[in-house]
Order: structure tokens, then sequence, then C-alpha cells
DNA sequence: AACCAGGACGTGA
DNA sequence: TCACGTCATGGT
């Protein structure tokens, strides 16, 4: 089931080039009505150090707020002070004031600089458990550094994903976190192209369907249909 | 004009 | 453990 939704959103939308980088070489034909950055079909990045970090912060900076007021405080740190050794050394309210746009500036200033502390010590591929003890990195955003960031195959699971699969009836309203990622990870196959398509295109399904209510799934029709043709 | 956005943390029960 | 308040801007 959970493959043959993932088959069917990938049909719907296509391949969607997550994480979002700002600066990308070249056009992004499939992705519709956004900013450039999305390189879908290209699994190649990110490519440098700075592009790590990039897509670090920009988890950090996404956490309960839309990515349009993300992109905007990339902008803005883009403009004056951007990589870990800048960030570290730039004072609390300037940074505060670039990062304005993404809400929480005064707690997402703290987390950032201390992200670049770390980041700048960093030897190697962090662990979810290394990620998970740094203040501010929660189960998603450890999920997310390790999958687009690093290439790890960890699955991310966010408030859509929850929303969507509660809907359409595949896990139960008080399924915990680890719960849900156990369960993608049980039927998919531990590839991180594979993991990190499925979540954005959950992303840009939800969206669509679940951003008021009453939610109005087609999905739900598509399912009740692959049901009554498996049934005996 | 509420409500939500690609969450996480501290608190109290 | 777990529900609840808090953090904050910007779009619908």
């Amino acid at each position: 089931m959970i493959q043959k939704i993932y088959e069917w959103l990938i049909d719907k939308y296509g391949l969607q080039g997550w994480w979002p980088l700002l600066d990308i070489k070249g056009k992004n034909p499939t992705k519709t009505g956004s900013i450039k950055g999305y390189h879908p079909g290209d699994y190649n990045y990110p490519k440098t150090r700075l592009q790590i970090w990039e897509i670090i912060i920009g988890v950090l900076l996404t956490q309960n707020t839309s990515w349009t007021n993300v992109e905007k405080a990339l902008l803005n740190l883009k403009k004056s002070f951007f990589s870990p050794e800048e960030i570290d050394k730039t004072r609390h309210d300037k940074l505060a004031n670039a990062i304005k746009p993404a809400g929480y500036f005064n707690q997402k200033a703290d987390r950032l600089k201390a992200l670049a502390k770390w980041f700048i010590n960093l030897k190697k591929i962090p662990t979810r458990e290394e990620l998970l003890m740094i203040k501010g990195i929660g189960p998603e955003s450890a999920d997310s550094i390790l999958l687009y960031a690093y290439k790890v195959p960890s699955f991310v699971v966010d408030a859509y994903t929850k929303r969507v699969f509660i809907n359409l009836g595949l896990i139960s309203k008080d399924a915990a976190y680890d719960e849900i990622k156990a369960l993608f990870e049980k039927k998919l196959k531990k590839d991180y192209r594979i993991y990190q398509e499925y979540h954005s295109l959950i992303v840009e399904h939800a969206k669509r369907y679940y951003s008021r209510k009453p939610y109005e799934d087609p999905l739900k029709e598509y399912l009740k249909h692959y049901n009554n043709a498996n049934r005996k």
C-alpha cells in the first residue's frame, strides 16, 4: 500500500528534486509555481560543504514555518553572513534580524549559532543520536538533515505525513513518530532517493488537499479501487 | 480575522 | 510519558 501510494504520487506530481538550494545552475522543468533551486532527477546534491550547511540551516529555519518565509531569511543571510564561520562570529541581534521573516527569530538565532559551532567541529557524517542531542534538532529535523544533507536513508515524518496517512486510514491517530518512520522504512526499498522523493511528494500532495478541512483526498478513491481489485 | 506553515522544547500532572 | 503553552512572521 505504501509502495502503491508512492507510485501514484510520482505519476501525479513527478520528481520533486528536494532539497531546494539557492544556487542551482540550469533549470527545473517540472517544478511548478515555486522558487528556483529544485533539481528533479539529480541526486548529486549537495555538492559542497557550504551546500550541506545550507540544507542544515534551512531545516532549522523551516520548523513550523512556510518555505517562502525561510527563503527570505536565507537570502538575507546570503547577503551578509552565511557560512558557519561567519554565523559563529555574528552578533545575536544582527543574526536575529536577518532571519526575522522565518519567525521565532530569537530562538532560531541562538540555535543557528549553536549549530554553526557544532558544524565547524564536525569531522564525519553525524549519527541520528548525535543530531538529536543538539538543542533545536528534533526527530524530523534530524531525519531531514540525514536524508537531504548526507544522503542517509532515514525516512522523514512530518505533520503532513501524519495527517495524510491518518486520513487514509493507514495509521492510527496516536501513532508516534518512530512508529510511522518504521512503517515506511519497512515497506520501502532502503534508498535515499526514494525516501527523498516520497517525503517531498507527501508535502506537495498535502499542500493541495490537506491545508483546509474537510480533507478530500483523491488517493482515497484510488485506494478503494485498489482494495476492491485485490479482494478475494 | 482566525488559521496554518516542510517543529522543538520546557513545564506540570 | 504526555498534553499544553510558547516561540513569531507572513500568506490565505
